[in-house]
DNA sequence: AACCTATATAGTAAGTTATCTATATTGATG
DNA sequence: CATCAATATAGATAACTTACTATATAGGTT
């Protein structure tokens, strides 16, 4: 499938854009964290589940679509998994899209 | 649903992306029409269903997808409907999600 | 009025998505 | 090494999406 309709389809779900929402201003919506930093690391899928008020399996394989259409990457330290944006996918992708606009 | 996710899922098929593509430079991409001037009026769905090969009723309800996300506004003139696309709304869109890459 | 043409609607089948529960895995720690 | 905590995987199900065919409707045209 083409790189921009795979962004399209992660970020059609009101609970992905959410996330992706937070994650790009994770300060500004998750608790320090004591393993993994907020900023350099990401966001551990506990944190997200927590917030979202999904089960644990639901938000693992929503992180997991996010991260197949490359608006995110994920860093294991012990056993979290730490998510966070990708800004450079983001951006080519709003830019990509801006032509329909011009 | 807020009106994002609705333009997000309107797009998130390749079907309807081609359309966009397609009608946001009509020139470019269909025959010149005896009713409906392509830029003013816009496009009308025989010739979508011809280019993109599906049928009729598919392109109808693809339009209708559309349409229901703001993106496109319609106008019947004698038993043709034409589709443009709705610039102001598309800008819009892309100036919301552009947040996410700053 | 009958007919033709463009689009709309109805109904259906196949495929995909979103969510859950139950369980497995992985890695740290007492 | 047994246990606990975090995440992953499997499997089920309900809802939604995409496409089709068949048919209806609406408006010109002969």
């Amino acid at each position: 499938m083409e790189s921009t309709t795979l962004i399209l389809r992660a970020l059609a779900n009101e609970k992905r854009m959410k996330i992706m929402n937070w994650i790009v201003d994770p300060l500004a919506h998750f608790p320090k964290q004591i393993d993994g930093d907020l900023i350099d690391d990401g966001v551990c899928v506990g944190h997200i589940t927590d917030k979202i008020k999904l089960k644990q399996p639901t938000v693992t394989s929503h992180m997991k679509i996010l991260e197949e259409a490359g608006l995110v990457t994920s860093k294991k330290i012990k056993n979290w998994v730490f998510y966070k944006p990708d800004k450079k996918v983001l951006s080519k992708f709003i830019d990509d899209l801006s032509h329909l606009s011009q």
